[in-house]
DNA sequence: CACTTGACCTGTCCGC
DNA sequence: TGCGGACAGGTCAAGT
């Protein structure tokens, strides 16, 4: 679901759209998906004018020159689709594609720019928005606790082991996914990297060699970089900011190929539970040590 | 401290 | 056809 590549993916689309635009109206139907809103609302947001749009980890950062930032959590099923008026067709139209029909249903926050609107879409309701001064941004909880980002110039496979083994004897999979660790993976690259590296997700850091490591770091970054150059992976909801899935799904090794053979050796590939969350293993490249 | 479970939600799928 | 339950998985809080 929206992992570091998707979150990613949303950044540069919005990059594109909403700089220079001034928020006219801001429309929302349920608390917990704008916990802040409307009282800070009216005073911070509808008005401001959008400055940049960043990401940190998952968030989305959305910093507006009132001071005040929106930051954006897409969780599960959170989508942010930004639409021009002129580009669409209105609900209905044998162009049935998602921009002409919103808002629906699983529309809970409307930013109106008057020429255009960023829709925040979530099926499931985990998602959320929220404004917060931008001098207070990085002393959330979250931030204060979140690890490096692992495509940052900066994240040396030294660096990469050195927090691993901070965890010696948890298994490699929880640990990946730990955003205290190294932030921005999630379920499908933690699978996914493993696979490349040929270690299975239930072996202990501790019995992982650094050697081992190196590659897992290695391979972790190339899966990254090549799934942002595709758009992130569309399982079912994610779409870009344009409304448009990614394509890394069929690059995926393991990941939702559960009964199919293995590119690498041939053996089927299985799915089972790690950490609480379904898991894609080769059981013959990744063997437990 | 490591690890698991439940909560937050809705849609889909599977078995009866 | 409908109905209950499992499952999907990001994060936090609470429990073992």
């Amino acid at each position: 679901m929206p992992e570091l590549p998707e979150v990613e993916t949303v950044r540069i689309g919005l990059s594109k759209f909403l700089p220079g635009k001034t928020i006219k109206h801001v429309w929302h139907d349920w608390p917990k998906s704008f916990p802040n809103a409307p009282a800070d609302v009216q005073q911070f947001a509808v008005g401001a004018k959008i400055v940049l749009v960043a990401r940190r980890a998952k968030v989305l950062l959305i910093e507006l020159d009132t001071k005040y930032t929106l930051l954006i959590h897409l969780k599960m099923t959170g989508q942010l689709v930004f639409v021009s008026n002129k580009d669409r067709f209105g609900a209905g139209h044998p162009n049935d594609s998602l921009i002409n029909n919103l808002p629906d249903k699983t529309t809970h926050v409307v930013l109106d720019f008057g020429d255009s609107k960023l829709f925040f879409n979530d099926q499931r309701k985990f998602g959320w928005v929220k404004l917060i001064p931008t001098l207070e941004v990085p002393n959330i909880d979250f931030f204060k606790k979140v690890g490096p980002e692992p495509l940052a110039a900066d994240f040396t496979h030294t660096k990469f082991i050195e927090r691993l083994r901070r965890r010696q004897k948890s298994n490699i999979k929880s640990v990946l996914l730990d955003q205290t660790i190294v932030a921005g993976i999630g379920n499908i690259y933690a699978d996914e990297s493993l696979f490349a590296a040929c270690i299975h997700p239930e072996t202990r850091v501790q019995n992982i060699t650094d050697a081992q490591l190196k590659v897992l770091h290695k391979e972790l970054i190339d899966i990254l970089k090549l799934s942002i150059e595709k758009g992130g992976s569309t399982d079912k909801n994610y779409v870009n900011a344009e409304g448009k899935k990614g394509s890394y799904m069929s690059f995926a090794k393991v990941f939702r190929k559960e009964n199919t053979p293995c590119q690498r050796c041939g053996d089927i590939i299985i799915k089972t539970r790690v950490a609480g969350r379904g898991t894609h293993i080769c059981p013959t490249c990744q063997v437990k040590n």
